[in-house]
DNA sequence: CGTCTATTTGAATGTACTCAAAAGCGGTGG
DNA sequence: CCACCGCTTTTGAGTACATTCAAATAGACG
């Protein structure tokens, strides 16, 4: 079964006990999903964390001018959520997109409050995954403070090459927080220089 | 006894049983530092959560070119912590250092983890804490990508109001991702405008 | 009171965006 | 197999946003 991928992103962190891994493939929803559909807009609520098995996901926001910026990327093994809205049980304000035909694994809110509630190893577990999550956002917070456009792209290339050869210019670009236009001006100048 | 602040914190969350707390002040240790003194400096590994009863600091990192560039501000009841440099037990890459007179509550490495493994209630504490963490985070992601340097003042000005009475506007034009000339134009057009 | 830091001002420069249009590329159907 | 369609990438001109550097002014702290 898929799940044992699951399992296995977990065990990275710390092992579940038997009990624990009977509780969770209960409480998983396995979801196929085409390229462009969406798994969460604005408006709805976000009551599921999702973890990908395969394929590639975008979380991006609308601006008031209808500009699209991406706040994540996932692929296999990443979790995808809008964790204030998850939490808060308040309306999302972004989209979650596949980039690809995508499988997730989905654990509904009630389940994933159950399994914190009798495993307490599930806290322990998602605890790691969101630290984690933290340390590598605060680096982007420190790039986006203090670099180039052109470092941020070199940054970015070096560390997800396995996104960069798999997602647009258009989706790095959107992640990185410059134009498309822009992004061409700088790839252009890195190839020729 | 000032521990009970940090108690309190906790139970906003997820209150903690007799024996979580008396394990819990056995783990603290109260700092009292005066203003610019340093808590944390690269190369040293952070090996302390810390929890401020009174006072204000920084997490600053300091760039090739000598530029400083404010990663997070902590106050009363916030906590401030290098993340990455904690947990990985490597050198650190940036400052913590105090803006006003400080006392902080500090709890060590061996503590914590120690506190961990005997009761869960700290795994489901410091999960929720950094989950809210992340998602304010996620905010000023997207501030960055998408907004200019005066919507990221407005916006700090308004969601930070206990900060923005606080501190200079040098650590704000920092926080912000700007130059201190810059955002004293900003102000001067906010002014007169 | 003196020193150190924070804030303001202005000119010149650099970085990035907007808008419009052309060129390239990949998939689909005829 | 080719023609067409939709989407991505490139190009360029003009403009807006933000930095650098230097210097003057204002505040804060011991």
């Amino acid at each position: 079964m898929d799940i044992q991928m699951l399992v296995d992103s977990f065990s990275r962190y710390w092992p579940l006990e038997p009990e624990a891994t009977k509780a969770l493939k209960e409480c998983t929803i396995q979801q196929v999903l085409k390229r462009r559909e969406l798994v969460l807009k604005p408006g709805e609520q976000c009551r599921h964390f999702n973890f990908v098995l395969h394929g590639c996901l975008k979380m991006y926001k609308v601006d008031d001018q209808g500009n699209r910026h991406n706040l994540q990327f996932a692929v296999e093994n990443d979790w995808i959520v809008d964790y204030g809205s998850f939490y808060s049980e308040e309306p999302s304000d972004v989209y979650i997109e596949t980039l690809e035909t995508s499988t997730l694994l989905r654990i509904r809110n009630k389940d994933l409050f159950y399994l914190y509630d009798h495993f307490p190893v599930f806290d322990r577990n998602f605890r790691i995954i969101i630290e984690n999550a933290f340390i590598e956002q605060q680096k982007r917070v420190l790039q986006n403070i203090s670099s180039t456009a052109e470092e941020r792209y070199l940054y970015f290339m070096k560390k997800y090459p396995h996104l960069f050869n798999r997602i647009s210019n258009v989706q790095i670009a959107s992640y990185i927080g410059v134009t498309p236009e822009f992004l061409s001006t700088i790839r252009k100048k890195l190839t020729s220089g």
